[in-house]
DNA sequence: TTAGGTGCAAATCTTTTGCAGAAAG
DNA sequence: CTTTCTGCAAAAGATTTGCACCTAA
Protein backbone atom coordinates (compact mmCIF):
# COMPACT_ATOMS: atom_id res chain seq x y z
CA UNK A 1 0.00 0.00 0.00
CA UNK A 2 2.86 2.16 1.20
CA UNK A 3 4.75 1.31 -1.40
CA UNK A 4 2.18 1.90 -4.15
CA UNK A 5 1.71 5.59 -3.41
CA UNK A 6 5.45 6.09 -3.48
CA UNK A 7 5.31 5.09 -6.93
CA UNK A 8 2.09 7.47 -7.63
CA UNK A 9 4.21 10.50 -5.61
CA UNK A 10 7.00 9.69 -7.92
CA UNK A 11 4.81 9.16 -11.18
CA UNK A 12 3.29 12.86 -10.29
CA UNK A 13 6.71 14.32 -9.54
CA UNK A 14 8.63 13.14 -12.49
CA UNK A 15 6.08 15.34 -14.68
CA UNK A 16 6.23 18.43 -11.67
CA UNK A 17 3.34 17.82 -10.03
CA UNK A 18 2.89 17.41 -6.37
CA UNK A 19 1.21 14.17 -4.00
CA UNK A 20 -1.04 16.93 -2.14
CA UNK A 21 -2.80 15.81 1.26
CA UNK A 22 -5.76 15.50 -0.74
CA UNK A 23 -4.70 13.88 -3.78
CA UNK A 24 -2.66 11.50 -1.41
CA UNK A 25 -6.44 10.79 0.14
CA UNK A 26 -7.92 10.34 -3.02
CA UNK A 27 -5.63 7.79 -3.98
CA UNK A 28 -6.10 5.67 -0.77
CA UNK A 29 -9.67 5.86 -1.41
CA UNK A 30 -8.81 4.31 -4.64
CA UNK A 31 -6.76 1.76 -3.22
CA UNK A 32 -9.05 0.72 -0.65
CA UNK A 33 -11.76 -0.13 -3.03
CA UNK A 34 -10.00 -1.31 -5.69
CA UNK A 35 -12.17 -4.27 -6.75
CA UNK A 36 -15.05 -1.35 -6.95
CA UNK A 37 -15.52 0.84 -9.72
CA UNK A 38 -16.13 4.39 -8.36
CA UNK A 39 -17.62 7.32 -9.84
CA UNK A 40 -16.27 10.49 -9.00
CA UNK A 41 -18.95 10.84 -7.06
CA UNK A 42 -18.66 8.15 -5.01
CA UNK A 43 -15.11 8.71 -4.24
CA UNK A 44 -15.86 12.15 -3.20
CA UNK A 45 -18.12 10.57 -0.52
CA UNK A 46 -15.41 7.94 0.72
CA UNK A 47 -12.46 11.20 0.36
CA UNK A 48 -14.72 13.10 2.83
CA UNK A 49 -14.52 10.99 5.98
CA UNK A 50 -10.88 11.51 5.33
CA UNK A 51 -10.27 15.10 4.42
CA UNK A 52 -13.56 17.04 4.94
CA UNK A 53 -12.66 20.08 3.90
CA UNK A 54 -11.68 18.57 0.17
CA UNK A 55 -13.97 20.00 -2.50
CA UNK A 56 -16.12 17.83 -5.83
CA UNK A 57 -13.71 19.95 -7.72
CA UNK A 58 -10.49 18.60 -6.57
CA UNK A 59 -11.72 14.69 -7.06
CA UNK A 60 -12.46 15.12 -10.81
CA UNK A 61 -9.60 17.56 -11.04
CA UNK A 62 -6.99 14.74 -9.61
CA UNK A 63 -8.79 11.97 -11.32
CA UNK A 64 -8.20 13.47 -14.50
CA UNK A 65 -4.93 14.06 -13.88
CA UNK A 66 -4.45 10.25 -12.69
CA UNK A 67 -5.96 9.34 -15.65
CA UNK A 68 -3.61 11.30 -18.07
CA UNK A 69 -0.61 9.40 -16.22
CA UNK A 70 -2.32 6.31 -16.80
CA UNK A 71 -2.47 5.76 -13.33
CA UNK A 72 -6.14 5.23 -13.55
CA UNK A 73 -8.21 4.08 -16.24
CA UNK A 74 -11.57 6.22 -16.86
CA UNK A 75 -14.67 3.99 -18.43
CA UNK A 76 -17.87 4.06 -18.72
CA UNK A 77 -20.79 1.29 -18.36
CA UNK A 78 -23.32 3.68 -19.91
CA UNK A 79 -24.94 5.27 -16.91
CA UNK A 80 -24.38 8.37 -17.31
CA UNK A 81 -21.57 8.34 -14.82
CA UNK A 82 -17.66 7.88 -15.36
CA UNK A 83 -16.07 5.09 -13.20
CA UNK A 84 -12.60 4.93 -12.35
CA UNK A 85 -10.32 1.67 -11.64
CA UNK A 86 -6.79 1.70 -10.28
CA UNK A 87 -4.26 -0.05 -12.70
CA UNK A 88 -1.58 -1.42 -11.45
CA UNK A 89 1.09 -3.69 -12.92
CA UNK A 90 0.05 -6.90 -13.01
CA UNK A 91 -3.30 -6.00 -14.41
CA UNK A 92 -2.30 -3.48 -16.36
CA UNK A 93 -5.10 -2.83 -19.03
CA UNK A 94 -6.07 -6.12 -19.60
CA UNK A 95 -9.18 -6.56 -17.30
CA UNK A 96 -12.58 -7.60 -18.40
CA UNK A 97 -15.96 -6.69 -17.09
CA UNK A 98 -18.86 -8.76 -16.19
CA UNK A 99 -21.71 -6.19 -16.32
CA UNK A 100 -25.12 -8.08 -14.75
CA UNK A 101 -28.24 -6.75 -16.07
CA UNK A 102 -30.21 -7.96 -13.63
CA UNK A 103 -28.85 -6.25 -10.29
CA UNK A 104 -26.07 -4.05 -11.76
CA UNK A 105 -22.97 -5.48 -10.27
CA UNK A 106 -19.81 -5.29 -12.18
CA UNK A 107 -17.09 -8.17 -11.87
CA UNK A 108 -13.91 -8.39 -12.96
CA UNK A 109 -11.82 -11.29 -14.77
CA UNK A 110 -8.14 -10.64 -14.63
CA UNK A 111 -7.17 -12.83 -17.68
CA UNK A 112 -5.93 -11.27 -20.95
CA UNK A 113 -7.73 -13.23 -23.76
CA UNK A 114 -7.05 -11.26 -26.27
CA UNK A 115 -3.65 -11.34 -27.47
CA UNK A 116 -3.85 -13.30 -30.42
CA UNK A 117 -6.85 -11.00 -31.70
CA UNK A 118 -4.57 -7.65 -31.19
CA UNK A 119 -1.97 -9.60 -33.36
CA UNK A 120 -4.70 -10.26 -36.01
CA UNK A 121 -5.54 -6.97 -35.97
CA UNK A 122 -2.60 -5.74 -36.63
CA UNK A 123 -1.99 -7.72 -39.69
CA UNK A 124 -5.48 -7.35 -41.26
CA UNK A 125 -6.55 -3.85 -40.32
CA UNK A 126 -3.00 -2.61 -39.34
CA UNK A 127 -3.91 -1.09 -36.58
CA UNK A 128 -1.55 -1.18 -33.92
CA UNK A 129 -3.51 -1.68 -30.35
CA UNK A 130 -2.78 0.74 -27.53
CA UNK A 131 -5.13 -0.31 -24.94
CA UNK A 132 -8.24 -2.63 -25.13
CA UNK A 133 -12.00 -3.05 -23.27
CA UNK A 134 -13.87 -6.10 -23.04
CA UNK A 135 -17.72 -5.72 -21.66
CA UNK A 136 -19.74 -8.45 -21.23
CA UNK A 137 -23.30 -7.75 -20.54
CA UNK A 138 -25.79 -10.57 -19.00
CA UNK A 139 -26.48 -12.41 -16.17
CA UNK A 140 -24.85 -13.27 -13.32
CA UNK A 141 -24.86 -16.77 -11.57
CA UNK A 142 -26.40 -15.33 -8.46
CA UNK A 143 -29.20 -13.58 -10.25
CA UNK A 144 -29.32 -16.93 -12.70
CA UNK A 145 -30.47 -18.93 -9.75
CA UNK A 146 -33.57 -16.25 -8.73
CA UNK A 147 -34.08 -16.48 -12.42
CA UNK A 148 -35.92 -19.65 -13.54
CA UNK A 149 -38.91 -19.70 -15.39
CA UNK A 150 -39.41 -16.39 -16.39
CA UNK A 151 -40.04 -14.69 -20.02
CA UNK A 152 -36.81 -14.99 -21.88
CA UNK A 153 -34.97 -11.76 -23.31
CA UNK A 154 -36.28 -10.68 -26.88
CA UNK A 155 -33.93 -8.82 -29.11
CA UNK A 156 -34.74 -8.30 -32.69
CA UNK A 157 -38.01 -11.31 -32.46
CA UNK A 158 -35.60 -13.77 -31.71
CA UNK A 159 -35.15 -15.52 -28.34
CA UNK A 160 -31.72 -15.49 -27.37
CA UNK B 1 -34.41 -0.35 -46.34
CA UNK B 2 -38.58 -0.30 -46.39
CA UNK B 3 -38.80 -4.48 -44.92
CA UNK B 4 -36.33 -2.81 -42.26
CA UNK B 5 -38.64 0.02 -41.27
CA UNK B 6 -41.64 -1.99 -41.48
CA UNK B 7 -40.02 -4.64 -38.97
CA UNK B 8 -39.12 -1.91 -36.95
CA UNK B 9 -42.77 -0.81 -37.11
CA UNK B 10 -44.06 -4.24 -36.03
CA UNK B 11 -41.62 -4.25 -33.17
CA UNK B 12 -43.18 -0.63 -31.57
CA UNK B 13 -46.39 -1.75 -32.68
CA UNK B 14 -46.33 -5.07 -30.61
CA UNK B 15 -45.41 -3.45 -27.68
CA UNK B 16 -48.68 -1.09 -28.02
CA UNK B 17 -46.78 1.91 -29.74
CA UNK B 18 -46.80 3.70 -32.64
CA UNK B 19 -44.46 4.40 -36.04
CA UNK B 20 -45.11 7.96 -36.17
CA UNK B 21 -43.62 10.36 -38.84
CA UNK B 22 -41.00 11.90 -36.20
CA UNK B 23 -39.58 8.64 -35.42
CA UNK B 24 -39.69 7.61 -39.03
CA UNK B 25 -37.86 10.24 -39.88
CA UNK B 26 -35.82 9.40 -36.97
CA UNK B 27 -35.07 5.51 -38.33
CA UNK B 28 -34.45 6.65 -41.74
CA UNK B 29 -31.93 8.79 -40.79
CA UNK B 30 -30.27 5.97 -38.52
CA UNK B 31 -30.72 3.76 -41.83
CA UNK B 32 -29.21 5.93 -43.79
CA UNK B 33 -26.00 6.58 -41.98
CA UNK B 34 -25.46 2.68 -40.60
CA UNK B 35 -21.75 3.17 -40.50
CA UNK B 36 -21.51 6.18 -37.97
CA UNK B 37 -21.97 6.52 -34.19
CA UNK B 38 -24.16 8.96 -34.61
CA UNK B 39 -24.76 10.57 -31.49
CA UNK B 40 -28.24 12.30 -30.70
CA UNK B 41 -27.96 15.88 -31.46
CA UNK B 42 -26.08 14.34 -34.66
CA UNK B 43 -29.58 12.35 -35.36
CA UNK B 44 -31.14 15.25 -34.21
CA UNK B 45 -29.76 17.70 -36.80
CA UNK B 46 -30.31 14.88 -39.95
CA UNK B 47 -33.45 14.64 -39.24
CA UNK B 48 -33.97 18.09 -38.83
CA UNK B 49 -33.75 18.45 -42.89
CA UNK B 50 -36.68 15.67 -43.60
CA UNK B 51 -38.60 17.04 -40.56
CA UNK B 52 -37.79 20.63 -39.29
CA UNK B 53 -40.31 20.87 -36.90
CA UNK B 54 -38.74 18.14 -34.71
CA UNK B 55 -37.55 18.36 -31.33
CA UNK B 56 -34.30 17.48 -29.72
CA UNK B 57 -36.56 15.48 -26.53
CA UNK B 58 -38.60 13.56 -29.28
CA UNK B 59 -35.17 12.80 -30.54
CA UNK B 60 -34.13 11.60 -27.27
CA UNK B 61 -37.29 9.49 -26.25
CA UNK B 62 -37.48 7.74 -29.90
CA UNK B 63 -33.69 6.66 -29.52
CA UNK B 64 -34.24 5.70 -25.99
CA UNK B 65 -37.61 3.60 -26.91
CA UNK B 66 -35.55 2.05 -29.60
CA UNK B 67 -32.65 0.83 -27.56
CA UNK B 68 -35.31 -0.45 -25.19
CA UNK B 69 -36.64 -2.63 -27.93
CA UNK B 70 -33.22 -3.62 -28.76
CA UNK B 71 -33.31 -2.01 -32.19
CA UNK B 72 -30.54 -0.09 -31.00
CA UNK B 73 -27.56 0.06 -29.24
CA UNK B 74 -26.61 2.62 -26.90
CA UNK B 75 -22.71 3.30 -26.50
CA UNK B 76 -20.15 5.27 -25.36
CA UNK B 77 -16.90 6.06 -26.09
CA UNK B 78 -16.07 8.55 -23.25
CA UNK B 79 -16.09 11.62 -24.95
CA UNK B 80 -19.42 12.37 -22.47
CA UNK B 81 -21.89 11.91 -25.53
CA UNK B 82 -24.18 8.62 -26.20
CA UNK B 83 -24.34 7.25 -29.54
CA UNK B 84 -26.24 4.69 -31.40
CA UNK B 85 -25.62 1.90 -33.56
CA UNK B 86 -28.20 -0.05 -35.90
CA UNK B 87 -28.81 -3.12 -34.89
CA UNK B 88 -29.28 -5.70 -37.56
CA UNK B 89 -30.28 -9.68 -37.72
CA UNK B 90 -26.72 -10.33 -39.55
CA UNK B 91 -24.39 -8.53 -36.81
CA UNK B 92 -26.39 -8.56 -34.03
CA UNK B 93 -24.68 -7.41 -31.31
CA UNK B 94 -21.18 -8.69 -32.88
CA UNK B 95 -18.84 -5.62 -33.73
CA UNK B 96 -15.56 -4.50 -32.40
CA UNK B 97 -14.58 -1.28 -32.63
CA UNK B 98 -11.58 0.43 -33.17
CA UNK B 99 -11.18 3.78 -31.54
CA UNK B 100 -8.05 5.96 -33.39
CA UNK B 101 -6.48 7.51 -30.29
CA UNK B 102 -4.80 10.03 -32.83
CA UNK B 103 -7.48 11.20 -35.40
CA UNK B 104 -10.68 9.90 -32.91
CA UNK B 105 -12.02 7.90 -36.14
CA UNK B 106 -14.06 4.88 -35.15
CA UNK B 107 -14.20 1.79 -37.44
CA UNK B 108 -15.84 -1.36 -37.16
CA UNK B 109 -15.17 -5.18 -37.76
CA UNK B 110 -18.08 -7.84 -37.81
CA UNK B 111 -16.26 -10.51 -37.36
CA UNK B 112 -17.29 -12.04 -34.07
CA UNK B 113 -14.47 -13.59 -32.43
CA UNK B 114 -15.59 -14.17 -29.34
CA UNK B 115 -17.68 -17.32 -29.53
CA UNK B 116 -15.56 -19.58 -27.47
CA UNK B 117 -14.60 -17.35 -24.83
CA UNK B 118 -18.47 -16.47 -24.34
CA UNK B 119 -18.72 -20.46 -23.33
CA UNK B 120 -16.04 -20.14 -21.53
CA UNK B 121 -17.35 -17.62 -19.24
CA UNK B 122 -20.53 -19.68 -18.82
CA UNK B 123 -18.65 -22.90 -17.20
CA UNK B 124 -16.09 -20.83 -15.82
CA UNK B 125 -18.25 -17.98 -14.00
CA UNK B 126 -21.83 -19.07 -14.24
CA UNK B 127 -22.02 -15.72 -16.24
CA UNK B 128 -24.73 -16.30 -19.21
CA UNK B 129 -23.86 -14.08 -21.62
CA UNK B 130 -26.37 -11.76 -23.08
CA UNK B 131 -24.51 -9.22 -25.31
CA UNK B 132 -20.80 -8.30 -25.62
CA UNK B 133 -19.06 -5.05 -26.11
CA UNK B 134 -14.93 -4.97 -27.81
CA UNK B 135 -13.02 -1.87 -28.60
CA UNK B 136 -9.81 -1.37 -29.21
CA UNK B 137 -7.97 1.83 -28.89
CA UNK B 138 -5.06 2.73 -30.73
CA UNK B 139 -3.43 3.78 -34.05
CA UNK B 140 -4.59 3.34 -36.68
CA UNK B 141 -3.45 2.31 -40.49
CA UNK B 142 -3.52 6.34 -41.87
CA UNK B 143 -2.21 7.80 -38.74
CA UNK B 144 0.47 5.00 -38.34
CA UNK B 145 2.06 6.09 -41.37
CA UNK B 146 2.33 9.82 -39.92
CA UNK B 147 3.03 9.06 -36.64
CA UNK B 148 7.33 8.14 -37.46
CA UNK B 149 9.54 9.16 -34.72
CA UNK B 150 8.08 10.33 -31.77
CA UNK B 151 8.01 9.95 -28.10
CA UNK B 152 6.41 6.53 -27.40
CA UNK B 153 3.94 6.52 -25.26
CA UNK B 154 4.55 5.32 -21.43
CA UNK B 155 2.29 3.47 -19.24
CA UNK B 156 3.47 3.05 -15.65
CA UNK B 157 6.61 3.88 -16.03
CA UNK B 158 7.24 1.20 -19.07
CA UNK B 159 6.90 1.53 -22.60
CA UNK B 160 4.47 -0.44 -25.08
C1' DT C 1 -62.51 9.12 -26.15
C1' DT C 2 -58.42 7.75 -24.64
C1' DA C 3 -53.78 6.44 -24.58
C1' DG C 4 -49.73 7.51 -26.76
C1' DG C 5 -46.86 11.40 -28.81
C1' DT C 6 -45.06 15.91 -29.50
C1' DG C 7 -42.68 20.51 -28.94
C1' DC C 8 -41.13 23.69 -25.92
C1' DA C 9 -39.01 25.34 -21.92
C1' DA C 10 -37.48 24.40 -17.56
C1' DA C 11 -35.16 21.28 -14.63
C1' DT C 12 -31.59 17.93 -13.60
C1' DC C 13 -27.28 15.82 -13.46
C1' DT C 14 -22.45 15.29 -14.35
C1' DT C 15 -18.38 17.53 -15.27
C1' DT C 16 -15.56 21.71 -16.16
C1' DT C 17 -13.91 26.32 -15.38
C1' DG C 18 -12.80 31.09 -13.44
C1' DC C 19 -11.05 33.08 -9.72
C1' DA C 20 -8.96 34.56 -5.44
C1' DG C 21 -6.59 32.76 -1.87
C1' DA C 22 -3.32 28.95 0.21
C1' DA C 23 0.65 25.88 0.10
C1' DA C 24 5.09 24.33 -1.27
C1' DG C 25 9.38 24.42 -3.25
C1' DC D 1 8.21 34.76 -5.26
C1' DT D 2 6.47 31.82 -8.48
C1' DT D 3 4.19 27.85 -9.71
C1' DT D 4 0.96 24.51 -8.44
C1' DC D 5 -3.13 23.49 -6.07
C1' DT D 6 -7.45 24.26 -3.67
C1' DG D 7 -12.44 25.36 -2.55
C1' DC D 8 -16.25 27.64 -3.98
C1' DA D 9 -19.58 29.07 -7.03
C1' DA D 10 -20.86 29.65 -11.55
C1' DA D 11 -20.95 27.71 -16.15
C1' DA D 12 -21.33 24.29 -19.51
C1' DG D 13 -23.13 20.40 -21.86
C1' DA D 14 -26.01 16.30 -22.23
C1' DT D 15 -30.19 14.40 -21.10
C1' DT D 16 -34.79 14.23 -18.86
C1' DT D 17 -39.17 15.92 -17.46
C1' DG D 18 -43.63 18.66 -16.85
C1' DC D 19 -47.10 20.31 -19.30
C1' DA D 20 -50.55 21.66 -22.52
C1' DC D 21 -51.76 20.53 -26.92
C1' DC D 22 -52.22 17.08 -30.79
C1' DT D 23 -53.39 12.84 -33.20
C1' DA D 24 -54.76 8.47 -34.42
C1' DA D 25 -57.19 3.98 -33.43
Amino acid sequence: MEARIEKIKQQLQSQGYKLTPQREATVRVLLENEEDHLSAEDVFMLVKDKAPEIGLATVYRTLELLSELHVLEKMNFGDGVARYDLRNDRTRHHHHHLICVQCGSVSEILDDWLGPLEERLEQEYGFKVLDHRLDFQGICKECSAKERAKTPVQINGSTL
